[in-house]
RNA sequence: GCCUCUGUAGCUCAGUUGGUAGAGCAGCGGACUGAAAAUCCGCGUGUCGCUGGUUCGAUUCCGGCCGGAGGCA
């Protein structure tokens, strides 16, 4: 089955946003980005936003379309994107799917549904709640009685998903469980071809992290970040919790030099790295384009070019 | 120059009354269905400074050497 739509993933600072814009120009398309933190107004030095000259007169979509304070998930993300890939498509232009936050990414292009969230009903909170007096093992007991399932798969210390697991079933009547599974039965809504970006050595990519790191420092993350705290935005926000938000807003507020801080963000910066590379590897379609330790860019583009020739997406 | 302390994992350190060693952090691997830049799980990766001696056996005890810190001169 012909591809129709083109995925560039990587972790962090390994060069989506340049060859998106790339291949955007060369072959007409939009770029949408699947970024959970590059959804937040305001919040550009600190997520590696593309600029305007970065963009190159290439149309991006999915930036910028939440404030700080709000709190964005998965599928908010999925249901905004949607309709703009669709668009794309009829308007008989490429959609380039371009982030690092793989979960976005599968789920854009996977069909499946989300279970419903139980909106300003305080059953999360009052879960959260439930684990603070009973303790986790008795709602994972309780979990193990109505979805055996789902406590077997889940470890026994995740929270966050075993509260989930309750909070569907609670809310629903239905287990997480059989839930997924009609979800994962769904036909995929796009056919991707996916190109996956990466250092050929990791030690390569982390010198790249640092030097971006740097770069960010320079471009004025800290004001960026007292801009965020001072205009209310709280710590509890998911926007808080972005990789050089947190550390540096941490620095600011235990009056800690921000050199320290953006150490911090370096280190952070690597295990995320991590994480994601775990995330695309197991992408068995993924073609990965390695750089070497000084980036070939020219060549990264012709090699991209021939697979998308190869794949018929264009 | 002398005296004392010190040298163990990438880093900070623990430990072995002599049987080749273990914590935290870092690192590596994995998971992930409405927080995902979040969250969770697994893994110790080592010429115990070097070199002689004692011993069945030395990272451990003894000597010498080298490096580091402090003190006295």
């Amino acid at each position: 089955m012909k591809p129709n739509v083109l995925v560039i993933c990587g972790p962090t600072a390994s060069g989506k946003t340049a060859l998106a814009v790339a291949l955007a120009q060369r072959f007409d398309g939009e770029v949408v980005s699947a970024d959970s933190m590059q959804v937040y107004r305001g919040m550009d030095i600190g997520t590696a936003k593309p600029t305007p000259q970065e963009m190159g007169g290439i149309v991006h979509h999915m930036l910028d379309v939440a404030q700080p304070e709000e709190a964005f998930s998965v599928a908010r993300y999925v249901s905004m994107a949607v309709p703009i890939v669709d668009d794309i498509l009829a308007r008989g232009k490429l959609p380039i799917i371009a982030g690092g936050t793989g979960l976005y990414v599968d789920h854009l292009i996977a069909g499946r549904q989300f279970a419903p969230f139980p909106q300003h009903s305080g059953l999360r909170e009052a879960l959260q709640q439930r684990v603070r007096a009973e303790g986790l093992p008795a709602l994972r007991c309780e979990l193990a009685q109505v979805d055996p399932e789902a406590a077997q798969r889940l470890h026994p210390n995740d929270e966050k998903r075993i509260i989930r697991a309750l909070e569907v079933y609670h809310s629903t009547g239905k287990t997480i469980s059989q839930h997924n599974r009609e979800s994962a039965a769904l036909p995929n809504r796009y056919t991707p071809l996916t190109l996956a970006l990466n250092y050929r050595e990791r030690p390569w990519l982390w010198a790249r992290i640092d030097q971006r790191v740097d770069e960010m420092m320079a471009r004025g993350l800290e004001g960026e970040v007292r801009g965020l705290l001072d205009s209310g935005v709280p710590l509890s926000a998911t926007s808080m919790q972005a990789i050089g938000y947190k550390e540096m807003a941490a620095a600011l507020l235990e009056g800690r030099p921000v050199r320290e801080g953006a150490e911090e963000i370096k280190l952070r910066s690597r295990q995320y790295a991590k994480r994601q590379l775990t995330w695309f590897r197991r992408n068995a379609q993924a073609h990965w384009l390695l750089w070497e330790e000084r980036p070939d860019f020219s060549s990264a583009l012709q090699n991209a070019t021939n697979l998308i020739l190869a794949s018929g997406l264009q």
